[in-house]
DNA sequence: GTTCTAGAAC
DNA sequence: GTTCTAGAAC
């Protein structure tokens, strides 16, 4: 990130965290070290450097508590620091479920200006897989439209989003940088080129419907190679297979999970076999970068077909799964269906049970992949607290309340929804969950 | 992956 | 009484 770990220090200084959330507020701020296991609902509290305190709050605050207002800011543990300072500033993060913040986030990058630089120009065609909003993480920006200056943008801000979020052929103003300006962008699908590609190459009428669901796959064998002997039958030319099978390519293989644990829940297995997450070297790379790439394309063709509800999608593999070969998870993320039946179901779907392709991929280029602890992973999922991912009421592990329907998800957003679009929607939640906190510790709840 | 069950925990 | 956990069998 353009703000780097050092700059992050000298700009704000740890002072605790803890862990909050809209039912029970156990926010004691300890002292303490970042919390590395917890990446959907702890909060860190950093102090600014310089605080500044918002003109339009009435109530005055006393010395203890100003770092509270203008400071807190939201780490998720996979949620740069930059990232969740400019999340919990930004008003237009007000509603997000945990997964889709960590998948914006992860696909963030860094993008720094020099001064008079023209980072977007009015008029300009806007390309898919370009950048297409920025957030201002130092300096400030300047929109012009038709010569006259409009605004001036701040740290904090963003820009570059219309475009995008409304589906417009061009740019509608022209961004230009005032003096060194540094920015997190999103770029759209992190690997654009080749998802082009390989959009000209698969056609999205070979998608077979995504409901109804074919149900489990007999099994002749364990359970636990049941993916295995899917694609050995497959690859025979099994036809009783056909039903469960959504899509293929020479490649890749998508197939309804057996047991869908949302409304829609696909599989999306490679060809090659690799027994388990841990079986991948670096050969695997090009693999799975096609594997990610094809998963992008599969989530464009899903999105707004019969029998889907509008809540978005997620997507990846399990940290520690229960069957053999590799399988991505692509599912809506109203993670609720009759298979859904217990804890280990419903967390294992959330960060960071499941873990994004991209972040695997990642992990294999830096080599640090083998430092990975699943049992540890596995015995934090058995504890954890079952935090509603739309509304975030914590549960504890009380799995029957949080499958009551009031916490379901509501089909109120519309399907024609863009994924980036959808993921900023829901970003806003996270926002307010964690602004009602702050609230809270200010007035010594 | 599931289902079933006994026993613990609430 | 109900709900959750953990282990065995599939």
């Amino acid at each position: 990130m353009g703000c780097s770990g050092e700059e992050e220090k000298r700009d704000r200084e740890l002072i605790g965290f803890g862990t909050a959330t809209p039912t029970s507020r156990r926010y004691s701020l300890e002292l303490s070290s970042l919390p590395q296991t917890d990446v959907s609902r702890e909060y860190m509290l950093m102090l600014p450097r310089q605080p500044k305190i918002d003109p339009k709050s009435s109530a005055p605050l006393s010395s203890s508590d100003e770092w509270i207002e203008p400071l807190a800011v939201l780490v998720f543990t996979l949620v740069l620091a930059a990232d969740a300072s400019m999340f919990a500033i930004n008003p237009i993060f007000q509603d997000a479920p945990i997964p889709l913040v960590h998948a914006l986030s992860d696909r963030l990058v860094d993008k720094t200006f020099k001064d008079g630089e023209v980072i977007l120009q009015d008029g300009e065609v806007f390309q898919t897989g370009k950048s297409f909003v920025y957030f201002i993480v130092k300096g400030e920006v300047e929109i012009w439209k038709e010569g006259n200056f409009i605004m001036l943008l701040q740290q904090g801000e963003k820009f570059g989003e219309l475009a995008a979020l409304r589906k417009l052929p061009f740019r509608q103003a022209t961004a230009k940088a005032k003096g060194a300006v540094a920015c997190r962008a999103d770029m759209g699908a992190a690997n654009a080129d080749a998802d082009a590609a390989l959009s000209r190459t698969l056609d999205g009428a070979s998608l077979k419907a995504l409901v109804p669901n074919a149900g489990p796959l007999n099994c002749r064998g364990k359970w636990t190679l049941v993916l295995e002997q899917a694609l050995d039958r497959i690859e025979a030319g099994d036809k009783t297979l056909d039903p469960h099978v959504v899509h293929q390519t020479e490649e890749f293989v998508t197939i309804h999970d057996g047991y869908p644990k949302a409304a829609v829940h696909l599989l999306v297995l490679p060809r090659a076999r690799v027994a388990a997450l841990e079986k991948l070297t670096r050969e695997h790379l090009p693999m799975l970068m096609r594997l990610s790439s094809y998963v992008a394309w599969l989530l464009q063709q899903v999105e707004g077909r019969p029998g889907v509800p509008g809540v978005g999608w997620i997507h990846g593999v399990h940290s520690v799964p229960s069957l053999k070969q590799l399988h991505v998870h692509v599912m809506t993320l109203d993670l609720n269906s009759p298979c859904m039946k217990n804890a280990k179901h419903f967390s294992s779907f959330l960060p960071p049970f499941l873990v994004s392709l991209d972040s695997v991929i990642r992990a294999l280029q830096d080599g640090v992949f083998a430092d990975r602890s699943l049992k540890k992973l596995e015995e934090d999922m058995k504890k954890r607290s079952l935090c509603c991912h739309r509304c975030g009421a914590d549960f504890g592990r009380g799995f029957a309340q949080l499958k009551r329907p009031a916490h379901t998800w509501r089909e109120d957003s519309g399907t024609d929804i863009s994924r980036t679009a959808q993921a900023f929607e829901c970003l806003r939640h996270v926002a307010r969950t964690f602004l009602a906190f702050a609230e809270d510790v200010r007035a010594g709840r």
